[in-house]
DNA sequence: CGGTTGTTTGAATCCGTTCAATACCTGTGG
DNA sequence: CCACAGGTATTGAACGGATTCAAACAACCG
C-alpha cells in the first residue's frame, strides 16, 4: 500500500478523479476506538488509487488480507490535523482524496514544510522510530485518508513477501525524497527552488491521471515558501518573474505550466 | 544491526575504542564476488558497536542467524567510494570504523552532503526504493565497514520480529533526521546551522564513549560547507566567531566545546 | 623541501529579506 | 445581491547576511 510523496510510477496508469469523491462509500461503523469520525473503508482491492499504493505482485488471497487490515478511512477537515508531533504513532495513512502538508517545529516556534502530500502518498512514517509523531500532518482542503494499523501491517509483512518489500521501498523512497529536498535547500537559488517545485507537483498530477500542465495549487504562497526555504514574497517574485518569462502562468492558486523545457532549465 | 546517523541511543552504554582497530580480526578469506578487498567479519555478538547496531531482545538463537548474514566486512581507503549513485543495490552497511559522506548529486554536477556517517551508523538506505544507490558513499578516514545483504536480512526480519521492527525503526529515524536536516537548511543562519552540527556531532561521539568536548573533524571546511548549505569560507568565518566568543575552541580539525549552552542558545 | 591542499581573513557585490503599501480574492451576513 | 472583513497575493525600496573574489597563511605529504 501507499506510495511516498514522490513515487516513481509507471506513467499512464489510469487513476480516475479519486480526489471528487470525498464523501466515503460505506458511512458506516466507527471501527477504532480513538478515533469518533472513523468509517469503515471501501476494499483496497476495489480503489482507484490502488496501482499507486499496492504491490502489484499480490495474489487475491493477500489482497483479502490487506483489505482485512485497512479496514477503515478518515475525514479530516481543511486546516485540521491528521496528527501532531508528540501523538502517539499507531498507524499509517495513504491519501485517499484531498491534500496534506507535514511540518517541524523547532523549539523556538519555528515552523518548516517538510512535504506535501497528494492522493495515492503516504503520511506517518515518521512516527515508526520513537513510537510518537515527529511533526504535524494539516489537510489542505477537506480531504479523505485510509488509516492503515501499523502493528497489523507488520505481521501481514511477515507473511507476505511482497507487501514487505513494498514497504521497505517506501520508506526508502521517502529517504531519497528527502535527499533532494536537502540538495534543494542546500544548493539551488529562489528561482531553482520555485522551478523544481512546479515542475514536481506536475508530474505528480500526471500520475494520477490529471493534466500536468494545468493544476490547482492547495497550498497558499507562505506554505510553499515555508516549503522551499524562503519567504511568501519571494514565491510571488518568482512567479511574476516565470509569468514575465513566459514560463508559468500564474493566477493565484491556478498555475498553468507553458514552457517545461524552459523551466527546467532556469 | 546498525543505527541510523543521529541514533536515538540509550547513552552511557560501554563503547570503547573501535574506531582505532581499522584492520579487521580476522583477515581472511575472500566472500562475496563482487569484493575483492571484503573480509570475513567478527560475530556481531561479539562486536563493540553491538549496542548501537542490534536490537537489544534477541536471544541467542536470533543473534546466531544475524552472525550468518553478516559474514564479512570491507575495508574502505579514505577518499574511496563504498558505492556510488547508479551502482546496484545488494546490501545495507554498518560503519564498524572511521566515517563517510554521503553524497548526492545533480545533472548539472552541483554535489551536495546529505549526511556523515560514523561508527554504528548504517549506510545504503537509499538504494531500496529502486534498487539502485542514489548517491555516493565516500570514506573520509581509512574505515572498514560490515556488509549486511538485503535479501537476507529481509528474509529474516520475516522470522524474527524485534529484527523487523529494528530495520522499520531505524529507516523512519532516518527520515526523521533528514527532516530535521530540512528545517535547518530552510530556517536557520549560518551561525545557527554550524552551532547545531558541532553539537550533532559532539552529541554523537559521547554516546560511543568519546569525548563529548573534544573532538577531531574529519571532513574539510568545504565538506561541512557543503552539509549546511554555505559556503567554506562562511563556515571558517563561524568558527572564528565562536572562538572570540569563547563558545568553542577550533584550531584546524580539532574542535574543543568551551561552552555547549551557550552554542544551543546562538 | 617544495608543491598541493586546506584554512583564514578582508572588501565588494548580490540575492533574498524586511518593511510597507496596495490590490485581490472568498466567504459571510445584512 | 452587494458590501465588507480577513486572509492572501503582488510589488517596490532599502537593507543585510552570505557569497564572491582575492590574497596570504598553515598543514600535510611524497
Amino acid at each position: 500500500m501507499l506510495a511516498v510523496t514522490d513515487p516513481v510510477i509507471a506513467p499512464g496508469s489510469d487513476l480516475p478523479a479519486a480526489r471528487a469523491r470525498v464523501v466515503p462509500i460505506h458511512p458506516l461503523a466507527r471501527t477504532t476506538g480513538t478515533d469518533p469520525a472513523a468509517r469503515r473503508a471501501p476494499r483496497c482491492s476495489a480503489c482507484a488509487m490502488r496501482a499507486l499504493c499496492i504491490p502489484a505482485e499480490l495474489n487475491a488471497e493477500e489482497l483479502a488480507k490487506l483489505d482485512a487490515i485497512i479496514c477503515s478511512t478518515r475525514p479530516v477537515r481543511r486546516g485540521d490535523a491528521l496528527y501532531r508531533a508528540g501523538d502517539a504513532f499507531h498507524s499509517l495513512y495513504a491519501v485517499r482524496a484531498g491534500s496534506f502538508k507535514s511540518i517541524v517545529m523547532h523549539r523556538d516556534g519555528r515552523e518548516h514544510v517538510t512535504g506535501f502530500q497528494i492522493a495515492g502518498e503516504a503520511l506517518g512514517l515518521d512516527g515508526i522510530g520513537t513510537a510518537q509523531h515527529n511533526g504535524d500532518a494539516i489537510a489542505l482542503e477537506d480531504s479523505v485518508v485510509c488509516i492503515i494499523p501499523f502493528a497489523q501491517l507488520e505481521a501481514a509483512c511477515r507473511e507476505i513477501k511482497p507487501l514487505q518489500h513494498h514497504i521497505y521501498q517506501m520508506m526508502s523512497s521517502e529517504i531519497v525524497r528527502e535527499s533532494s529536498q536537502m540538495m534543494l535547500l542546500g544548493t539551488m537559488t529562489a528561482e531553482q527552488r520555485v522551478a523544481t517545485f512546479l515542475l514536481n507537483l506536475s508530474r505528480r498530477f500526471k500520475a494520477r491521471g490529471f493534466s500536468a500542465a494545468e493544476f490547482n495549487l492547495r497550498m497558499t504562497r507562505e506554505e510553499i515558501g515555508c516549503y522551499l526555504g524562503m519567504k511568501l514574497e519571494t514565491v510571488s517574485r518568482m512567479f511574476s518573474k516565470f509569468q514575465r518569462e513566459r514560463l508559468v502562468d500564474a493566477n493565484g492558486k491556478t498555475i498553468r505550466i507553458v514552457d517545461a523545457e524552459g523551466l527546467a532549465r532556469v
